[in-house]
DNA sequence: ACCTGAACACCGTTCAAGT
DNA sequence: ACCTGAACACCGTTCAAGT
């Protein structure tokens, strides 16, 4: 993570480092387990120095969101390169049934009532429905029809990592959900 | 809420106040907006007393959990009222299209990584699941079928209320969800 | 350009003392 | 039976000083 060193050759952060170590600590203990000196002592530095990099704790996490907002901008730009619509859509739906660090990122963030945040998950959220209707339009439906059974996929979408989350165990679901949804 | 007097006519608060006052505030603020003294400055008195009631704000945590899950049981018993499998069913859909206090509740909670927590969601997940299998089954899908059917609503449900937390607007998201799943 | 270390206000927790 | 008020450790934030 850590690449520029001084001239002692000791390895120094940059604010990234601090946003990923972030991205990691909201995903494994959720908003609220994410403190600067527990970063700080990831990174092998004392706390003071956060401050030379954000202004504030928040001003940290916005800008983590915003790395994770672009990651999930290239996944979807990755599946949107598979030309077939309907495998498109499993290879989508599958990816919930992984518990990624991004799915605990967006569950963590959607328990918060802070405006930047509603507004970055809100883009995010408009974005892969713009991607599911657009699938199902391939796939033969008529504008009003995509996105209603766009919205419908991606709500149960959402909900599916909910429920890897909760541990709870359903081997079967995607191929239901495909044979479902997928006309 | 607080129902009890001393021999002065000084109102007391009792477990539940402390409870309920937790539950408003992970509601809307989430799990990081509680704290000892905001809820003891509602309820009018000083952090200190916070102890004689909890052992720990965790402790608080675990038993406003336990009255939300007994609540949700509550709920899912007056929906089972419903003779109708169908407008059972889209009663509790409809449910998601309303963002109450549970709701905001269950996303907030479902970003913790504490056991207690997660074991709670598990449960309470368990029995909606449960509800939802059975209206199924009673409309003519086998057992397999049911719980399958079941699944992919819960998941729906689940991230439907993400997107009325997100202010996404949509009207016939209950309609075409209904459509699709209820057969 | 990046970090340390000391400082201060605030929250979680304890507890002796009050009514 | 329930509450106050003072105490202490810890986290967020500031900042002067270091390399």
């Amino acid at each position: 993570m850590a690449t520029q060193r001084t001239r002692l050759g000791v390895p120094t952060r940059n604010a990234v480092d601090w946003e990923e170590a972030a991205l990691d600590a909201i995903a494994a203990g959720g908003l609220r387990s994410v403190t600067i000196p527990s970063l700080a002592q990831t990174l092998g530095v004392t706390k003071g120095s956060f401050y030379w990099h954000f202004a504030s704790l928040d001003e940290l996490i916005a800008a983590a969101l915003t790395r994770w907002e672009l990651a999930d901008k290239a996944t979807l730009a990755t599946l949107a390169a598979i030309e077939d619509p309907a495998t498109r859509l499993r290879a989508a739906f599958e990816e919930a049934m992984q518990l990624t660090r991004a799915q605990a990122l967006f569950i963590a963030l959607n328990a918060t009532p802070d405006d930047a945040v509603v507004a970055t998950l809100r883009r995010v959220s408009q974005r892969r429905i713009r991607f599911l209707t657009a699938a199902f339009r391939e796939l033969g439906l008529e504008a009003k029809e995509a996105r209603e059974r766009a919205l419908l996929a991606y709500t149960a979408y959402l909900g599916a990592f909910h429920l890897r989350r909760q541990a709870l165990d359903i081997p079967t679901y995607v191929a239901h959900a495909a044979r479902t949804l997928i006309p």
